[in-house]
DNA sequence: TAGCATAAGTAGACAATGTCAACATTTAGG
DNA sequence: CCTAAATGTTGACATTGTCTACTTATGCTA
């Protein structure tokens, strides 16, 4: 289970911040971002409603922290499946960490957080970018028109994990297939060109 | 301006729900969802902060009505740009509906209405849904994976709407190009096929 | 046209939340 | 060992969503 610091009951908890996101995360997902107050983390990690902000300024401090945890698994992810297969791999990789995390998904990409006012949360979502970015331009077939098909395999992905999670695709469209297996084959219905078509 | 219903200050109204949803309409563009909140509503609304709840049992039902006002549009904007022109254009209006209405689009495709407590939402997004997959489907080349296609150009156009929105994309990736310029090209990398590929 | 049921709006109350300020207790460094 | 900085706690406040009870206007019916 999760490490117990505070086990004999003492002033100083050992890694509050830690705990708090610990706990912030099981709520996240669990109950939503809504249900994510801070004064209901502070209670089951066992602290006053005030403890919290020692480690995060505000409430909008510690959803940008879980933000950035997940822009680290996510990377993680992609970066596992690029090493393991190729382009089709990846994107069903990132559409299976959408499916299975979809609250910290939508944290992530729900735009509630200002990028501004989170510097840290900004360098780590665009270091996975990047890596991301870098990781397409290598797999995409074609180098000559490399930039724009990444962005196109990047979107595609993230429109698909982002449709798949709203329940916005009919059953009649999905054709009973599972999520893996109909994932796997709308990626593979597309193709990617070096140079914009005639018309 | 907006229409004035209550010029002399009466008991009632006129039309308060349309007001709400007017005045809800606004803030939502102009604050975001967050400070969308229901007594601010009501008194900008000028009424008192409880007039609402004759209107709309919850807060989420406001949000709902936004949302469902906003897949009406979206909707709208697609129908036009099929007739006008095709897949391409129509992937064009997507992403522009959701470049001049981000917080529109957000509310609609966030998550954070449960589709499952407003039925009059669900019942207009699926309608839209529905037209928009019928549109695309006529108009994807690939008749034959014509399901799968579709899915995949809705997908593609919606997460580089998204993309774009949360500002997730560089501007190296975007070359200098205007944000027009820039969808009409990325789109424009991608081609769909009948069947999956060999591997 | 009078009267009444109902829709629409108001007033007040309550618990919960985010956040601030002031105070208490540890911990660590000199 | 002693003191400053971290880290937690208590208490307070404004704001919010939502409930209940009350008031006023509207429109139907007799």
């Amino acid at each position: 289970m999760s490490t117990f610091r505070r086990k004999k009951r003492s002033y100083h908890h050992g890694d509050l911040q830690a705990a708090l996101i610990r706990t912030a995360g099981k709520m996240l997902e669990k109950e939503g971002v809504e249900a994510l107050k801070l004064r209901e983390v502070a209670r089951r990690a066992g602290v006053s409603h005030n403890a919290p902000y020692r480690h995060f300024a505000e409430r909008e401090a510690l959803l940008a922290a879980l933000a950035a945890e997940g822009f680290e698994w996510l990377g993680a992810a992609q970066r596992k499946a690029a090493e393991a297969g190729g382009l089709r791999g990846m994107g069903e990789a990132y559409v299976h960490f959408a499916l299975t995390q979809p609250q910290r998904f939508r944290l992530m990409f729900g735009g509630q957080i200002s990028i501004a006012k989170h510097p840290q949360l900004r360098e780590v979502a665009t270091k996975t970018f990047e890596a991301l970015a870098g990781a397409l331009c290598a797999r995409v077939p074609e180098a000559q028109g490399a930039g724009d098909s990444s962005i196109a395999a990047w979107a595609l992905v993230h429109g698909l994990a982002q449709l798949l999670l709203g329940g916005r695709i009919s059953s009649v469209a999905k054709r009973g297939r599972d999520d893996a297996t109909f994932v796997r084959e709308v990626l593979a219905s597309v193709r990617f060109v070096a140079r914009a078509p005639v018309a």
